[in-house]
RNA sequence: GGCCGGUUCGUCUAUCGGCUAGGACAGCCCCCUUUCACGGGGCAAAGACGGGUUCGAUUCCCGUACCGGCUACCA
């Protein structure tokens, strides 16, 4: 017994998926999925698999899986097994794996958990409005109606009959009724009574719900198979996680009320004691407001709701990504990972290995998060501050290369960065703040100096030229020293002279300290823009 | 409507029956800084409501309210 406990761990090594429908962005919910997969997966040395769930032909949208491989690479959160990357139990693209899931099907269909069902959408569609129930469901009562075109009113000869004719059909879940049970198990009233035991209903665990009841009664008869022989999630979801062997399976919550069906499903196809731990996340919701959070929220607020840019190929419109934004996946990582998990302490600050090794999917909190966009920018502002010279030169470098500034020697670059990376929330912010370091400011604003302006700082500056000019040690220090005794000399207080120098070589009343900026200009460029500040005055 | 889930400061959250309810973001104030930031210190701000259980409930149970999700041949 003991062996086959080690075996059976063994065998069910962890193994989680993350299973996108390719039909456009990335949305921030979706990434939150796949990282807490990664987490958990990798937290266990186990597999994390991407799964492309392509079922719908209707909805198929150029480039979005190409697009889906793109955020994880950018995200660090690289699949294990996917249709890009191979693996054991390829194909990992549901339509290529069609041929697969009639089978399934069929079986239900001959154990009596499912059957044919040959009306069309429009029919179904007039139905509903016919006999004007807005929410007309195939179900254990209307299923036996006899205006039904279904095999369970049509019986076996005329569904045969129909099929053969090439009459397009579905295959729907039957959900058990008494009267089945009746059949199989005669004295299940006794048993009921005796046992207090409802054989529809079910209890699971959720890993951050804890027990959940389940009653099959709840679900209406799904299509399973629809007329073009695709599987729907329903079917596609529980055959695919058994083949694939998935371990645990996590999703937004947005699930809940199918996961009868789905456990209907494993239990009569594979087994109750085969079926993965589930894990029904919460959700992110709006932060004004309530319900699910959007991209028409993001375009509405003015943030990102996905990962990366995406543009529409059909309507050629483009949606804005974090990335693009100028946030650093590091911190795009760390913000998501908090929205609704916590170690149980105060840290916030975690790399992804960090979160590997502290993640648990008990912590996972129950409720949905409001997104807080002003909380996402902290993270990133941290990030940036926290993140190396070195690395953020890799980065900045070819930000500030697409804004027009030409970037000769990296040594300065990275020098620079360290002075300004405390004043930037985004990338795009390393722009504004060393831009000057680069160029003579475009414009500068003499209006800030102009009004107290007067001859004696005039002389001041023609001195400072002189002096400057002498200087054997180009150091911040050394310059801050000088400046400050010819102030004295000429009995003009310092702080009156500082914000001139500053627009001289800046432009504007922002950047880091005025003396570090000189350093890094050198002496014939500070020189060259105090004298060229001086003829504006 | 039906079914399922949720409910602690404005927001993200801690608390696994003992709470003067802690932290972070945002806000406000002060210090540091002769720019802007960073940093440091401080202020303000919460257990939806009603019943139980208990010596004691934010924590457990039940109702109510509110919020959300689902209710497609979409995922």
């Amino acid at each position: 017994m003991h062996t086959n406990y080690i075996c059976h761990m063994n065998i069910n090594k962890v193994r989680v998926r993350f299973a996108p429908s390719p039909t456009g962005g990335l949305h921030l919910g979706g990434v939150r999925t796949v990282l807490f997969n990664y987490l958990f997966a990798k937290h266990h040395n186990g597999d994390f698999i991407l799964r492309i769930e392509d079922t719908d032909q209707t909805r198929f949208v150029e480039g979005a899986e190409d697009y889906i491989y793109q955020c994880l690479e950018w995200c660090g959160l690289q699949p294990d097994e996917s249709p890009k990357h191979g693996g054991p139990f390829a194909p990992y693209k549901q339509s290529e794996r069609k041929a697969i899931y009639k089978q399934y099907a069929e079986q239900l269909i001959a154990q009596g958990n499912a059957y044919y069902a040959f009306e069309t959408p429009a029919e179904l569609e007039q139905i509903r409005s016919d006999e004007k129930i807005n929410n007309f469901q195939y179900n254990i009562w209307t299923r036996v109606n006899q205006k039904m075109k279904n095999s369970i009113v049509l019986g076996e000869e005329k569904t045969k009959e129909l099929i053969n004719n090439g009459t397009p059909y579905v295959i729907r879940a039957k959900m058990p009724d008494w009267k089945d049970l009746e059949k199989t198990i005669p004295d299940y009233r006794e048993k009921l009574v005796e046992t207090g035991e409802n054989p529809f209903k079910k209890t699971v665990t959720d890993l951050v719900r804890g027990t959940l009841e389940l009653d099959y009664a709840n679900v209406d008869d799904k299509v399973l198979l629809k007329a073009d022989g695709m599987p729907t999630y329903h079917l596609a979801v529980v055959v695919d996680d058994y083949l694939m062997k998935i371990s645990h399976a996590f999703r937004g919550e947005e699930w809940l009320p199918s996961l009868p069906l789905h456990v209907f499903l494993w239990d009569n196809l594979f087994g109750l004691e085969n079926m993965p731990q589930w894990a029904h996340l919460p959700l992110i919701l709006k932060p004004d407001g309530n319900g699910k959070l959007s991209k028409r929220d993001g375009d509405r607020l003015g943030f990102p709701v996905f990962a990366m840019d995406w543009t529409d190929p059909k309507t050629n419109e483009k949606t804005i990504g974090f990335k693009e934004r100028g946030f650093l996946p590091e911190a795009f990582i760390n913000m998501l990972a908090m929205m609704g998990w916590n170690d149980g302490t105060d840290k916030e600050i975690f790399s992804l290995e960090e979160l590997v090794t502290a993640f648990s999917m008990e912590r996972v909190h129950k409720a949905g998060a409001k997104f807080d966009y002003e909380k996402a920018k902290w993270f990133n502002h941290e990030w940036i501050k926290k993140t190396t010279d070195y690395r953020l030169l890799t980065i900045v470098k070819p930000i500030l290369e697409d804004a027009g500034i030409n970037i000769d020697d990296d040594k300065k670059l990275v020098t620079i960065i360290g002075l300004v990376k405390d004043r930037c929330t985004f990338l795009a912010d390393f722009i504004q703040q060393s831009v000057f370091f680069f160029k003579q400011p475009e414009n500068i604003d003499v209006a800030a100096i102009k009004p107290k302006w007067n001859e004696q700082k005039n002389l001041f500056f023609a001195e400072l030229i002189r002096a400057y000019e002498l200087t054997q040690f180009w150091k911040h220090d050394e310059l801050e020293k000088e400046f400050k005794e010819i102030a004295a000399v000429n009995e003009i207080k310092a702080g009156e002279l500082m914000l001139p120098f500053r627009i001289m070589l800046v432009g504007g009343k922002f950047g880091p300290h005025v003396f570090n900026i000189a350093e890094v200009l050198g002496k014939q460029e500070t020189l060259s823009r105090i004298k060229y500040c001086l003829k504006l005055l």
